[in-house]
DNA sequence: AAGAAATATTGTGGGACCATATGAAATGGC
DNA sequence: GCCATTTCATATGGTCCCACAATATTTCTT
């Protein structure tokens, strides 16, 4: 029972601390982590739907509305008009937008690199198979199944 | 480093669908993550200063004071002046605060174990053991090392 | 063609966080 | 005693996310 007291307070903390210090380092790029999501989101999947995006990022429709407002002032993305569905936008990226992409890519793989580094891949693997294993818990126990995009290394299989 | 990627991705998954699923089950009961977590760690210390609470769950002082704030509203916790410093305020439980706190305490009981339960005791010390290694890690990396309070599951050894 | 469903957006209200700054009180050196 | 510094709680303003409800437009269903 205590081992499963540890576990809970361990992951927090990993969480707090992975999300915060990743955040700092992208902060120092120009970057913000949720910004950095869609943005990936968007390079991955090519033009998307506002709806499609809510999806991927398991996000309400609203905070996809706030996102793509604040990205487009940014001048990092596009709305454009839909020709197949008149209701629809594809949200795009600018040249802007793919800019910051590439200025970070580095960076998110070193701190992908320099944080899994200390374990070696037969943990690894280890580690992969219990949080899928957990993921997959959660599911059973009324967790959505939606996905999440991801952020931190970069994606080599864009399906469009 | 496709691995990688996946770890990145699950133990994000992981992270946003425990979060969720957690706290819907805590709204069920009339509480909510943050709100325990405050609760419990006031519970397991005794009358702490705004200044212990915030750095006990490693967040802001803005935020330990919103947070009391609105558990004072609540009637969950009081605010007492501190006789031995005229600046700080000592923060306690209110008779409602500690009656949460039993009343939710099996549900997050029982929300460790059915998570925890579909592994077998080796592989949750293995999971903790990375866990740590991670954790490690992240402080190596610069992440500041202050810990944060268990909200999940009972502690049974208070420390006045 | 009428009704239902999907699409994007907006408004309102709220929760949980943050950095930074402010005022009051305590503390420590002198 | 006195002043600079630190500490304490809080305020201002911001980010990122949610639910709920309403709107206009368009598409799909029947």
């Amino acid at each position: 029972m205590s081992v499963q007291h540890e576990l809970m307070e361990q992951m927090r903390d990993l969480h707090l601390r992975m999300h915060r210090l990743f955040n700092d380092r992208m902060r120092a790029q120009g970057a913000s982590l949720a910004q950095l999501k869609l943005l990936l989101l968007i390079e991955r999947c090519g033009e998307m739907r506002s709806t499609d995006i809510a999806e991927a990022l398991g996000q309400a429709p609203r905070t996809v509305t706030e996102a793509v407002d604040a990205a487009e002032r940014d001048g990092l993305v596009v709305r454009n008009p839909d020709p197949s569905d008149r209701r629809a936008k594809r949200i795009n990226l600018t040249e802007e937008g793919r800019a910051v992409i590439r200025d970070v890519a580095p960076h998110r793989e070193a701190f992908t690199a320099q944080f899994f580094g200390v374990l070696d891949s037969e943990d690894q693997e280890k580690f992969l198979t219990i949080l899928q294993t957990l993921n997959d818990r959660l599911v059973e126990m009324g967790a959505p199944s939606t996905l999440e995009a991801n952020v931190y290394s970069k994606n080599s299989d864009p399906q469009a």
